[in-house]
DNA sequence: ATCGCCTCAAAGATATGACGTATTCAAGTG
DNA sequence: CACTTGAATACGTCATATCTTTGAGGCGAT
């Protein structure tokens, strides 16, 4: 998942910084300043940059510098952008945005593995959803958080659309940091428990309106009870 | 937009081949090859396939090589992949699941269109609707597809919500394949434009569930015309 | 005083040689 | 046959040299 070598520790230091605001918008770096600040040689900084700038974060000028982008023109949608956004201080906005295209996204899902699943992944989604109840009955949260994620996870696999797949782990990524966020509540609510058995249920007996139902009712409860913590 | 430089135009025809399926998943590629292959420095290869790394279409290893990585892990919301999918061999499945991401998402941005657009967004979008409507009548259809890009892009970025804002320029994309792809058929569908007109009226009235819905039906609409024309 | 051209220097872009290091594959050994 | 070991390989990193672009300041003419 994470970039190797030199260059990738560069990146976990300047990415974050940068998409976190902590370095703003219009700021100018140095390529020879950055080997000095991280002791490395001009080779490791360049391919750092280019990274940074296949993401859209920065751009190189001769006879300027590094500009970092305006925000506008970010990759908003890449994997690593989003984990640092999530990390630092433009974490509210990112989970409010992820909220939505969660809403949007989720339910249309859910009705197309409604129909595209297959029987390996329906049988998966309902074993899921019976270790999600009960580890929700034990208040056991990180088991829960587990087989949460890759409940959401699978019901976008199966949809059978690609873009959609990848957008699991991104979830899992918002679901992790929600669970973080609420600094771990007593108990997942029942009726939302219910609900994800519905959508397993709904997905197995290929009922895509039902499943789509379901699965818009658990996202849109999340990102109404996400609008309340971050008010 | 695009990258510059050497390592750009390496990316130019490496990126393409990769994303198209030209070189399939699995297959190796050696760094001092591709030096020789485009007549440019190790710098240059390095930077590019440092690139390709960050998008994941590729995986650099120790005494193996550049190793092309499963389709599985690739970055499909990164818009170079996106472009690069729709100019090859890939670009009908790109197109289907552009389409169901269109369906899931624009509804979801007319909606919030409605009520986060801001007064200067609601006139062009108005006045974007009649421009719409004038070029469908003159079946002038290059112009159209400009206002209907627009279109759709404002509407996205009227959503309030950057990643929809960011989907505006691949929606940007589809639109075009789709306009090639008919080779130009003869005329907008005039119920299509009506929605269209609609959904601006519905935006600007802050009427969010009108704006859904007929947005709703112009997504799905294009997607069932796309399903046919693909078969 | 303003405009335009010219020169120079700053900073990235590219090329190249040298060396480091992990990884694979195969030969060798018990 | 299993295990160890070593050498070959291809990427990883560093250092250096040179090229190219471009912004800024100076200079002169109008």
């Amino acid at each position: 998942m994470e970039i190797q070598g030199l260059p990738g520790r560069v990146l976990d230091e300047l990415g974050p910084a940068i998409a976190s605001g902590e370095i703003p918008e219009g700021a100018v770096l140095r390529g020879e300043d950055l080997e000095g600040r991280f002791g490395v040689s001009r080779t490791v900084v360049r391919e750092a940059v280019r990274i940074l700038e296949g993401m859209r974060l920065v751009a190189s000028r001769r006879r300027v510098g590094i500009t970092v982008q305006p925000k506008s023109l970010w990759d908003v949608f890449d994997p690593m952008v989003i984990r640092w956004r999530l990390a630092g201080a433009d974490r509210p906005a990112q989970l409010r945005s992820l909220g939505s295209l969660r809403v949007a996204v989720e339910p249309a899902a859910a009705a197309l593995a409604a129909s595209h699943a297959t029987d390996d992944d329906r049988r998966e989604l309902s074993s899921l959803a019976v270790e999600l109840t009960v580890a929700a009955r034990e208040a056991d949260l990180t088991t829960f958080l587990g087989y949460d994620i890759a409940f959401h996870a699978l019901v976008l696999r199966a949809s059978g659309n690609e873009m959609f797949a990848h957008l699991g782990d991104t979830v899992g990524a918002v679901l992790t940091g929600r669970t973080e966020y609420h600094l771990m509540p007593h108990q997942p609510e029942p009726y939302a428990i219910r609900l994800h058995r519905e959508v397993a249920d709904a997905i197995c007996g290929g009922d895509a309106a039902h499943a789509e139902r379901a699965m818009r009712t658990i996202v849109t409860g999340a990102l109404e009870e996400l609008n309340l913590q971050l008010d």
